[in-house]
Parts: C-alpha cells; sequence; structure tokens
DNA sequence: CGTATTTAATACCGATCAATACAAAACATC
DNA sequence: GATGTTTTGTATTGATCGGTATTAAATACG
C-alpha cells in the first residue's frame, strides 16, 4: 500500500518530517508535554505552525508520533542488549544501555516516556494508553529473556518471572529519574551494577 | 521567634492555612506543576486568588510549601519503616511502605517528588534543587540504615552502600512511575517483594 | 503561458494563563 | 460609633496558549 513514488503536485515541502520529528522528540523530552509550546517545537523543527498542522496533525498526534519514535529506537537498543547469551551479560547490558540512554549528552536526560507519565497522561487517554503500552512491550521483552534463563537453568525455576521483570524495569526507570535530577553517569552506574549484581546473586564487589 | 500568640487586628482569615496547602498538595499531585492551574488550585483549596497570593506568595512557593509538606510526612513514614531492627524487615516495610503511599486510594498515585522532576523542576532552579535535596535526604535515610545493617554483620562488609542506597530508591521510585501508569497495589507488591527478595539474597519465592 | 495543486509565511482567533487593582466586609482598638 | 487594618470577592490586566484563515510562492501538467 505505502507507494513510494508517488506523483504529486505543488509545491514541495522545503523540511524532511523525520528530521522535524526529531527534533520535536527532543523539545518533548526537555520541556514535557505541557512545558512544550508550539512556538517552542516549530522554533526547534525549522518550521511554521501550518506546516506542523499539516504534516502531523496536532500537538498531540505530534506528541503520539514522537512517542513512537522513540519507544521504537529504545526497544532496539534494549532488545539487542537482552539478545546476549548469557543472562548475566544479558541484564549487565540491558541496564548499561539504560544509563547510557538516560544520560547521553547528545539528548536530554531520563525516559521520555517515564517522563510523560506526568504532564502528558492527564491531558489526554490516547497518550496515557499509549504510554502504558510502550511500558508494557519493555516488561514483556524482559520477561520473555527471564523465561529463557529459566529454561536455560541459569535462573531458578520458580522465579517468579513478571514480577522479576517489572522490578528491572523499575530500576530502569528509576535510574532514568535520577539522570533526570541531575545523577551523573558514573553515579548511576554503580547503581544499575549494584542492581545487577542482587539480582544475580552475585557478590556486591563483583566486576 | 515563632509567636504563637500574636495580635492581629484586622478581618481573620475564613480558612485554614494547613488545610488549604493539603489540598493544593493534591492538586499539584494529580495534574503536575504545569497542569494544576490557579484555578484547580483555588477551587479545590476553597478561597479565591488574592487569598492565595497573599498567604502563600505566587505558584511557584505554594509549590515548594506543598513540596515541604509532602517530603516531610513521606519521610516520617519511609524512617519509620526503616527503623524496623532487623534489615530484612526494615527493607521489606520500606518497600512496603513506599507501594501503600504510592497506590493510596485517598491521595493521587505516585509520588509527587517524582512526579515533579518533569515539568515542575524545568520552571524553577529553586524548584529544582528541592526536589534534589529530597532525594538526597532520602538516599541518605537509607544509606545510614545500610551501613547499621553492614556494622551488624547482617549485610557483607563489601557492601556498596551509597550505591545499594542509590538502587533502592531507584527501586521505590520505579514502583511510584508504574503506579502512576495504573498498576495495582498488588502487582507493585509482588514486584518490590521481588526486590527485597534479590537485595537480602532470599531465595524468590520467599514468604 | 495558464491552470491546478500543494506548501510557506504572516497575521490573527478566542480561550486561558498567572498575577493584581480595587472596593466592600469584618475584625481590634480607641 | 469612628478609625485603622487585614481579608474578602469581583473584575481585569497583559501575556501566552493551541489552533486557523488567508494570501503569496513554488511546483506539475496541459
Amino acid at each position: 500500500m505505502a507507494q513510494k513514488t508517488e506523483k504529486q503536485n505543488g509545491r514541495p515541502r522545503q523540511f524532511d518530517p523525520d528530521v522535524a520529528l526529531r527534533a520535536a522528540t527532543m523539545v518533548f523530552w526537555r520541556k514535557g508535554y505541557l512545558g512544550a509550546s508550539l512556538d517552542d517545537l516549530t522554533d526547534a523543527m525549522g518550521i511554521n505552525r501550518p506546516s506542523l498542522y499539516a504534516t502531523f496533525g496536532n500537538k498531540e498526534a505530534l506528541f503520539l508520533s514522537c512517542i513512537d519514535l522513540y519507544d521504537a529506537a529504545s526497544a532496539e537498543l534494549l532488545d539487542a542488549a537482552l539478545a546476549a547469551p548469557k543472562i548475566d551479560e544479558a541484564l549487565d547490558a540491558f541496564f548499561t544501555a539504560g544509563v547510557e540512554g538516560v544520560t547521553s549528552r547528545s539528548t536530554p536526560s531520563g525516559c521520555l516516556i517515564a517522563c510523560s507519565l506526568v504532564g502528558a497522561a492527564e491531558e489526554s487517554d490516547r497518550i496515557k494508553s499509549k504510554l502504558k503500552a510502550c511500558m508494557a512491550s519493555t516488561d514483556a521483552a524482559v520477561r520473555n529473556r527471564l523465561k529463557q534463563a529459566v529454561k536455560a537453568g541459569e535462573l531458578p525455576a520458580d522465579t517468579d518471572v513478571a514480577a522479576t521483570a517489572r522490578m528491572v524495569n523499575c530500576i530502569r526507570h528509576g535510574l532514568a529519574l535520577r539522570a533526570r535530577a541531575g545523577e551523573t553517569r558514573k553515579e548511576l552506574a554503580k547503581a544499575a551494577r549494584a542492581a545487577a549484581n542482587a539480582l544475580l546473586g552475585r557478590s556486591p564487589r563483583a566486576t
């Protein structure tokens, strides 16, 4: 259905929607849904209001598109981390990827999903349900990886994988929150290491 | 300095500032700093705008007072939980108190401090530094309790108490975030239990 | 070139934001 | 009862909010 070479008359648009969407994502990430005004958005996107509305709908639709973009990129990184063959490596990589994502110097600090649960979720049921879906899918990814580890005998057979998966993402979101509060990557990495050690029953000073 | 029986002329105020402050706290908690309009606040507080400005300053000052109120009440509960004699009980109680606090039916869901790190912190440096101070003081409380446990031989001598304390609060804030997303107290309690079990090296199915 | 079509830019809309000016009302003191 | 003081209620301020109407500009097709 997605016609790649679509004939189109009229004046061609003078901006790249993907680039503009990334710019909008950064604004929402930094200032939150309510804190990001249309002036903030159009300034960062390098377009004017009518172009924004014609291309993305309205503020809420634009935000939902940003969440999609963010969630896809984020899920890709986390899935790659979880793909490590041994569960130890997988969880270490998961937390490391999480910390790096929320403390990157090329993006605002924190996690856009976690940040949006206040201020954005209250504004629209569509936004709230999408955010919940994002969290649920990350939970599922971790849960599946833990199940695999249980099956491989790397984790006790009676492990409550659902609760443990929730807890793993609790930690990831907690780290994101602390990053938002200004904590450094170094400090967060140590906390993440402590979490992984505890989860895997390793000595507190392991590696 | 705090003159209790202060002579004062003029019309007496017709509302209780403490009650009004609690009402305002609920509004900020539910809708966030930016999402809470002055109409929302004055409606909930049962006063009008000039009374609000005369008593609490402005929106930012009112919010800071709400944070103080919330943090004091929250710290009291958490300190009481940490006061349990054995570290197992202390951490269990800490997480239980945390889950109950963020899923109480008589208050909005989530943690006001965590919720305010986006939307409020960006609006004012005063707000941001106060939120950071609140987190730091909770960290310190957990850290001190962990040190005590290490000294008592309940935890390994080489435990990284600073990183572990950060991690413990990561989990608490992560639980608050999930509560905000609508997760039930029951689900969160299981995740918290899993966290405590991992931290204390207990079997996943303990208790 | 002329027409149709799409985007870009400016200016503007009503609504709402946080914050106040002003005057009536309620007290203490004289 | 008159005066001074503080709080109350109402009405309003200028600024900013999200969203559009309108016109000029830029392309494709005939």
